[in-house]
DNA sequence: AGACTGATATTCT
DNA sequence: GAATATCAGTCTA
């Protein structure tokens, strides 16, 4: 009930106007924060923007049965299947629709041991180091495609105070390859893979 | 360390 | 039919 973030449904709500901003912008506040779903979960270490006008979206040819929740209300999840098997966690937001950004890493804080139960391994850098990999950590599928990240399951929540952020190119693209929208927690052992330089926040 | 491979949904050509 | 916002396993070095 105290989550940091109101139900987005509500115009009004602070949260609302968080995710009201340019992809880029979003994903750079988003590290840090702890994300947690049914109370599984950890601080967010790596997170990619992906805007509606980018080739490299999947927002870009328009609206389509799986990235329907890209045009529907700010701060809602969006979730797709990857390569046939795995899912991935976006977070919607943008000033106009077709914008979000993929969470992509997370330093495991909160269910650790539920979490290894779910990925068969024991190794706590590898629970959540790649978008595909938390949502199996955390349980996340199709179901959560389209809910509010203000509400249960979900919460979102500040956790630092300051700290550093490590910018560089999205993970994985033939599109767009040079723009410049993957954002990190400098120095985190818990990212799917390194930084080549670090700016400070 | 890096290279290859398989699993296989969704979209685009 | 080919490509993709991936991961784990298994090779070779």
């Amino acid at each position: 009930m105290t989550s940091f973030l109101a139900d987005s449904s509500d115009p009004s709500a602070p949260d609302v106007k968080l995710f009201t901003r340019h992809p880029a912008e979003v994903a750079r506040e988003l590290i840090g924060m702890i994300l947690t779903v049914d109370g599984v979960g950890g601080r967010v270490v790596e997170t990619e923007a992906y805007h509606h006008e980018d080739p490299a979206s999947h927002a870009y040819n328009g609206q389509t049965a799986r990235n329907g929740a890209m045009f529907g209300p700010v701060g809602h999840a969006y979730v797709y299947r990857s390569y046939g098997l795995h899912w991935c966690l976006n977070i919607v937001c943008g000033d106009t629709p077709g914008s979000a950004v993929l969470i992509r890493a997370l330093e495991p804080t909160a269910g650790i041991e539920l979490m290894r139960e779910r990925r068969g391994m024991e190794a706590l850098r590898l629970l959540c180091a790649g978008p595909g990999r938390l949502c199996q950590a955390l349980g996340v599928t199709l179901a959560h495609d389209g809910l509010p990240l203000g509400a249960a399951p979900f919460a979102l929540e500040p956790s630092l105070q300051d700290w550093e952020i490590a910018v560089g190119p999205r993970i994985g693209l033939t599109k767009a390859i040079q723009t410049p929208w993957r954002y990190g927690l400098a120095g985190s052992k818990f990212l799917s893979r390194p930084f080549p330089k670090v700016v400070a926040s």
